[in-house]
DNA sequence: GTACGTGCAAAGGTTTTGCATTACA
DNA sequence: TGTAATGCAAAACCTTTGCACGTAC
């Protein structure tokens, strides 16, 4: 069960941790962390931005939680941390995962004396839902 | 020269205008609106954020400047319109473009009745000063 | 018991907005 | 001259921070 798995992360857990990591086991909405703290704040009216930000940030530090960086003005999270890319409607900004690998390989040249230690695809496009309201 | 190229764009041309766009011709530093601010203001001491922001949203909607979505917390401007993709120090945060193309088809499952209609990657590793700075 | 988490409020940083004034075309 | 841009200030957002109190371990 969830208390048995989170126990391993390394942190205390506390009720209102334990609501947060149900909250995004398993979500693929890719939420804000003012949606976070809305759909958690309906079990704990007291629960302040600070616990959400903390939480989110040591998760995000222990690798339970990817930080997503796709929607200007916000930040956005992922609790799938697999490698994966993201297909973004540009119309309604609904982020769908894709969970395909791609050979992206930079030539010498390119890399400039880099070291990759990554990377990350957004595709952008127009949803099923979009395309029918516009047409 | 700069006012020739700029007429075309349709639209007005005022000096505050043209110290922008001068400051972003051949730019690859991805400055953020604030750097822009800050860079005209030593010409224009009366610029005003609102300028910066109007000019930069008309040129974006104009096609002439991309808006990057890479740095959490801030907007970053690119003018540079031609597709392509970044390199990002995560020590640093310095972009580098990478101007390699790359073949990103998506299989029909996996774009679930989405309509692609670009992409774009983030390539992630450590600078070579970055590098030197930690040895 | 102690270190760490929580909650509240205030502050910080970025972007947006309203409105009167100014200037391009 | 008419429409659009500018400048200023305030507000709106999102995120971070300080501190007193509370709680998991």
């Amino acid at each position: 069960m969830i208390m048995q798995k989170y126990k391993e992360i390394g942190l205390k857990l506390t009720p209102q941790r334990l609501a947060i990591l149900k909250f995004l086991e398993g979500n693929t909405d890719h939420p804000s962390a003012d949606e976070i703290f809305r759909a958690v704040s309906e079990q704990f009216p007291t629960m302040s931005f600070a616990t959400v930000y903390s939480t989110l940030d040591a998760l995000r530090d222990k690798g339970r939680l990817l930080e997503l960086t796709i929607d200007p003005g916000k930040k956005r999270f992922d609790p799938c941390t697999e490698h994966h890319h993201h297909l973004i409607c540009i119309s309604c900004k609904k982020i769908v995962d894709v969970k395909q690998q791609f050979n992206l390989d930079l030539p010498e040249g390119v890399k400039g004396d880099f070291s990759i230690t990554g990377n990350h695809i957004e595709f952008y496009g127009v949803c099923p839902d979009c395309r029918r309201a516009i047409n």
